[in-house]
DNA sequence: TCCGATTTGTTGTAAATCCAACGGACTAAA
DNA sequence: TTTAGTCCGTTGGATTTACAACAAATCGGA
């Protein structure tokens, strides 16, 4: 019986994978578990990437520091979510990244190869395995390249109007709600909370936009 | 003697894949090739998007409309590169782009889920075109992730700096080049050219770069 | 060498953004 | 009800950026 079950077989990683073939899996893998205490560092910037992690209790920060030596926080990742599995399916790489603990937090560590190379014989689910990484790092994928999309309008307008009418997509002139409060979602634009805040003032005024706290509405 | 073997064994897709298993590979799995005339669709936004395309010859365009209905250009994908990958890969995806043959294009598709559902007892390269593709998504990861880092800075010269010495961390000190002009650097900062000339002037007169075209140091 | 085309740097002005500060609305706890 | 805290919109001034136009530098043939 495995500790972690249940917060393993939530996992996108484990996706379709029955919980009895967990623990078989896991050691033909070489799964390794570690706690780690608050604060403490999983990987640091410049470590060679090998292993991917999966956040079994806790959470962990996925921290960088800029030209300038400020340490700032990139990402904060959730139990049962992976971490680094970019750095580790590509191969050879360096991090550039360090994951810190952000608090007390049990971590699994699984070397890429060892999912890369299938065992036929012995693990019928290897292959499921590798279908959730290609579907994980996919998804980030376009994740990405949405974000990427928003980010990279010239101006506060053209970004809340991407990312608005993307939201809007799925159900066009119907009202739909976003994952964010203002500062979240200025954040995510990387603009200014204010000066976003006014741009959807002027939207509203001009009547392309209505909106209430986090729903949103298109008028056209 | 497959037509485009030169093309497929130089491609990412196809490493380490000798050219004498491509043509049972590509059987194996479905691939197919199509002629498209310059400007003709090959995927339209909306499609459903289940194979991973492959440039034979000629050159493809990804386009996008935004939310005013202009349609833009957000890359140009080579001979032997990939397209639509990450949709492909992830599932059950619509395309939110289009792809349209920039000129006279030979492309290949292949069905990604015949990609990832191996069968083991004929193609022994399945295995290594699963490493390939994981490792071409997890590339493509880390190139978005870095993008990101760059394009989310407020500032034209916090931009330029993220991305200096970025380029820079492979040998501090030393001097680096850039694979872009100054138009394309702007376009990859997402800010306007001329600004971005004039702060690029600032920090070498205040003794922190030092440029000469495309070759940079950092004075630290 | 000379010419035309392209790239890069410079400048001034208009516009957009950031920043800090404040006030109102709402919520939860005392 | 009061109080403290959070979230959101607004405002004004300082800063930054975009934009357009032009000058200087560079490059590749003819």
């Amino acid at each position: 019986m495995h500790p972690y079950k249940d917060v393993l077989s939530k996992s996108a990683l484990f996706h379709n994978i029955t919980q009895s073939d967990l623990a078989p899996m896991l050691s033909c893998l070489g799964a390794q578990i570690n706690r780690y205490r608050k604060h403490s560092p999983i990987y640091l910037e410049g470590d060679a990437a090998q292993t991917v992690g999966v956040v079994l209790s806790g959470s962990v920060q996925i921290t960088k520091e800029d030209y300038s030596g400020n340490r700032s926080i990139l990402a904060v990742v959730a139990t049962g979510n992976l971490f680094a599995e970019a750095y580790a399916c590509a191969g050879e790489q360096v991090l550039p990244i360090s994951v810190f603990a952000a608090e007390d937090s049990d971590v699994m560590r699984i070397d890429c190869r060892k999912i890369i190379d299938t065992c036929p014989s012995v693990c019928a689910f290897h292959k499921q395995l590798i279908r959730n990484l290609l579907q994980i790092l996919a998804e980030k994928n376009i994740l990405l390249n949405r974000k990427l999309e928003v980010v990279s309008q010239r101006t506060t307008r053209d970004k809340l109007l991407v990312y608005l009418s993307g939201e809007s997509k799925k159900a066009p002139g119907q009202p739909f709600s976003i994952p964010f409060n203002r500062q979240e979602l200025a954040d995510y634009l990387g603009v200014d909370r204010s000066a976003m805040s006014t741009e959807l003032g002027k939207l509203k005024r001009e009547g392309i936009l209505d909106y209430h706290k986090n729903i949103f509405r298109f008028l056209s």
